[in-house]
DNA sequence: GCCAAACGTTTAAACGTTTAAACTAAATTG
DNA sequence: CAATTTAGTTTAAACGTTTAAACGTTTGGC
């Protein structure tokens, strides 16, 4: 790597010292420095095309102007989406964003973090595994500013911004017993996560709001990772028992996706025979023949809200900030019964 | 944010000078340290929690293990896939990633590229957008280590990973055509990328060398980004001219995508009405209810040589390198006409 | 005509590392 | 026992910035 033009260049060039080229490119006691000579610097910069170190600058002024972005997938459209809006945004602010996305491991998430940690980033935003509590915790005790997105933890005081899981919940299973389901099936995580635990609890509230009881056989639980064949056995109980499943709800959209893609294999209808709702967009839920009703996440908002949050709590507005934003029911013909 | 663990703070700690603590965490010189002080540095070290400042480490030795990742839109699934597997790769050569996604905007992709060369990476991986021969010169000409993925140049001499396109556009036409296919329409974007007109070409090649003549009405371009409306368009001419296409191949995900969404609201049945053959996988090939036969590009083996080449690189062992990978012919039921 | 203020610029230290060179003391050599 | 080697450690400069403080000169006030 050839060597980058610096403050000395410049200040050789115009025979001055390298403080006043740095004031006269930050504009700083601009009233105090002689326009000539001002000038004369600015074109020097210019013509030797002159772009600060931010890696010196970095180390002087402990900012680097940089916010790690840790996802639990990057591959998920969930999280490559919220990349994109996420560093658009930080774009907004003059930041860069350094990413690490960790397979949904707490090891590995562990390990990005300190990476992130070391190359000085300014402050984090994390969509978190299970788990990771006690990273979280250090990340609080070192003082390093950071928001979570989509998951938190209900006892710990982290800034988050997040759906209301909860409302999302009940409101798409409201929409289906109001269509006329009396038998839903939900699919959703083997998990601790609140995220999906709220899903699961606001189905259970629609449930009790609609005087239905709960059966339990209708609650089925995947891995994580997913397994294709898990969600399709679980598909396949539930349409299979004494008393069937009439509808189904997923509660993720990698879910749906699998999901979909063994329903497409049997000789059932949706949603005649069989009504589907799904939490989050998806190519597959557009795609499908019957496109599912679903929750729709204000996505843009959430990782313009996360930057903005991160940004305030970087300039030491400190503050707790915890939003749930609504999601939005999208009707589709996945859920109309006729 | 608080102060970190300085070598500073381990030397005053254990009563030693700095140097001896960064010769010891090191491992430097260490024949000529006695055990004994080592051994006091190292549990310093760990008690301390100490973790070197990467941003002071790549001022001095102007290595800031860091790579930037300059990609043309990371919400779609050829990129976020990509990041991730270059992220997992670089990560075994202890570097770390900064992402950008430029939209396909050059404008954009220039800027961004800027922004990364000054937080002062070591190499870049880029998936270009058009017309950014300057930019690429422009690092050359600084000597930045860059290797390109997916699209390249073909009188520049960069680095690059691709996939060998012509031979890929040859074999998805071939393997229609000795389906049955007659008229096979093309679908693919307006642009001067070199990857798309490849599989143009390779479409032609294919035709000539069975004896069929290229019929233009049968090419049909949209533009970049992507808009739903005028793709219907170009399926519905495609299907409803006089001497109709008996068969479709969309040259990159987003286009088949968008085209089914359209094809499935038609009343005709892929394959026996309508062949469809694709480039890239995707949900929605997936869960079409043919699903789609198509050319996988090898993701993995395209990422990791692409870190392996720029880690060459950056280590000056310069030379160009230029590979252009094989694609797999997956094939499935869209395009098995009885 | 003297002192103070204003002006325009430079000096120097600092950020946390790395590393060549210098230093001191002990051990070895002739 | 003086000279040399070796071992173990420190000094100091450097990377490219930022910034408080100091500097010398000019101007203005009285």
């Amino acid at each position: 790597m050839k060597k980058r033009v610096s403050l000395k260049d410049i200040a050789k060039k115009v025979g001055v010292s390298i403080t006043l080229v740095s004031y006269v490119l930050n504009s700083k006691h601009l009233n105090r420095i002689s326009k000539h000579i001002a000038e004369k610097i600015n074109q020097a910069a210019a013509e030797l095309n002159y772009k600060p170190n931010q890696v010196a600058k970095g180390l002087k002024t402990n900012k680097t102007h940089t916010i790690g972005l840790l996802v639990a997938d990057i591959s998920n459209a969930f999280s490559s989406t919220m990349a994109r809006i996420i560093e658009n945004e930080a774009e907004k602010y003059n930041y860069t964003v350094i990413f690490g996305s960790c397979d949904e491991n707490t090891e590995r998430s562990k390990k990005l973090m300190d990476v992130l940690i070391n190359h000085q980033v300014d402050g984090l935003i994390i969509i978190p595994t299970e788990h990771s509590e006690k990273e979280l915790q250090y990340l609080v005790d070192n003082e390093i500013p950071f928001v979570l997105i989509d998951r938190f933890y209900e006892k710990l005081a982290f800034s988050h911004i997040s759906l209301d899981n909860f409302e999302a919940g009940k409101k798409l299973t409201s929409h289906l017993l109001e269509n006329g389901c009396r038998r839903i099936g939900l699919i959703t995580y083997r998990t601790t996560l609140n995220n999906l635990a709220e899903r699961k609890l606001g189905y259970i509230g629609a449930l009790k709001e609609h005087g239905l009881e709960l059966d339990d056989a209708l609650l089925k639980e995947v891995s994580i990772p997913i397994v294709s064949l898990e969600i399709a056995e679980a598909v396949k109980e539930l349409l299979s028992m004494p008393n069937p499943a009439d509808s189904l709800i997923f509660t993720a959209n990698m879910l749906s996706t699998h999901g979909l893609r063994y329903i497409v294999t049997l000789p059932i209808k949706v949603p005649d025979d069989l009504a589907i709702a799904t939490f989050d967009q998806s190519e597959a839920a557009d795609l499908f023949y019957a496109p599912l009703t679903h929750i729709k996440q204000p996505l843009e908002e959430m990782g313009k809200l996360a930057v903005q949050t991160l940004m305030a709590a970087i300039e030491d507005k400190k503050g707790l900030v915890q939003m749930q934003l609504p999601g939005e029911l999208v009707i589709r013909k996945s859920s109309i019964v006729e």
